[in-house]
DNA sequence: TATTATGTTAACTATATGGTTAAAATAGTT
DNA sequence: AACTATTTTAACCATATAGTTAACATAATA
């Protein structure tokens, strides 16, 4: 039998509504009307909420955070790296499905660090390379040759990182605050970062 | 006969409650227990638990905001601003009390925007200068002097909000995956952050 | 076709929770 | 002391919600 679309069409409906108010704002029912299927369905399938959202925070954690990181596998230098993993970030978090990602997984995480660090750590260690290791690397390298100055790979990741996720999850702040309103400016900002992210932190790095 | 202490000890106890597991999974009762206090007083004080949110908000959300862009308005040179910003700023999130403050407030601004932007902006416009003209002066005034090359004063101001706040919204995620649950090694960074982004945003707008 | 395993439904339960109320206590005022 | 206004309490209510259940339907299998 296998009646996989079920199945599928609840963990679609349940990522919809748990990115959207979070795990505790989230009601089954309205999983289960979002999906179109009998409440009941869930807890056949899934047992608990709880175990439904751990579901979903399985498939979603990796997407906004370890898995991007396989570009600072490839054969590129740290220049083409920087720019690529920007481009991949904000083409990733733009996107309407996953932009309030980041903030739920920041919440859980935070919020329940016991249940869901695990989850997060595991995906990472999933990886085939170390990250920080492979991007000490690429510093190091550029270094020798004169291009940069040395900057500790967490810094300059963490950097990376914060300036690509925090737009995103501060988006209606920008768009109202900042922007005062002019949603198209703001996107268009958000756009405009996949080049102007690279600039401003290779002007910081690079030598004179 | 005015009982303040008591309206006082509820809007604290909120506070913690609300920053610690947000609007949706704080309990009346779990917030007149912390104030040590009847729950019928939270009602009593402030009619709902809504209502009681939004003036936890009122409070928290400039304090992490508008209110630490004071010192765009002093009497400094660009770069001494941004290194006053910055340690202020992390000097601020890196207390206890604060350190949830941030993600409280994108959270509840991304799920009913049109409840909270406006108290956000509210609070935004009782500066009595704009942050973003008085930098973009700033900028003006040290391209002309040769010291920096130009930088949109939007791209500049959330760049550095974005290196400040972030880490500390995903400190829970940068202790157990970046620094591999070395928590003292994770705060020393967020410490150090004070001088290492000042540094890093000025290497990258200054002129070789 | 009869049997079995899987999938689906509506109705139900237990409980947690926001909010109410009426009486009691406390403090201020005359 | 008598009276009034404010503050506090315990008990209560209505409802929302996660989770259960038992009957029913559907497909696979023999």
């Amino acid at each position: 039998m296998e009646k996989e679309s079920t199945k599928k069409q609840i963990l679609e409906a349940a990522q919809k509504v748990f990115t959207e108010v979070g795990l505790d704002g989230a009601r089954m029912q309205k999983i289960a009307d979002e999906a179109d299927v009998n409440k009941a369905m869930l807890h056949y399938y899934f047992k608990s909420k709880n175990k439904l959202f751990k579901r979903v925070f399985r498939i979603i954690a990796p997407k906004v955070f370890p898995e991007i990181l396989q570009v600072l596998n490839k054969d590129m230098s740290l220049f083409e790296k920087i720019e690529k993993l920007v481009d991949n970030y904000i083409t990733v978090l733009i996107n309407n499905n996953n932009e309030k990602i980041p903030l739920l997984i920041l919440n859980e995480l935070n919020k329940n660090p016991d249940e869901f660090s695990d989850i997060m750590l595991e995906s990472f260690n999933s990886l085939d390379f170390d990250p920080l290791k492979e991007l000490e690397k690429d510093i190091q390298e550029e270094v020798l040759a004169g291009k940069i100055r040395y900057i500790d790979p967490q810094e300059l990741l963490i950097n990376i990182i914060s300036m690509c996720i925090f737009p995103v999850c501060a988006k209606t702040f920008l768009q109202k605050v900042i922007f005062k309103g002019e949603k198209d400016k703001c996107q268009q900002f958000l756009i405009t970062r996949r080049e102007t992210i690279p600039k401003f932190i290779i002007n910081s790095i690079k030598s004179d």
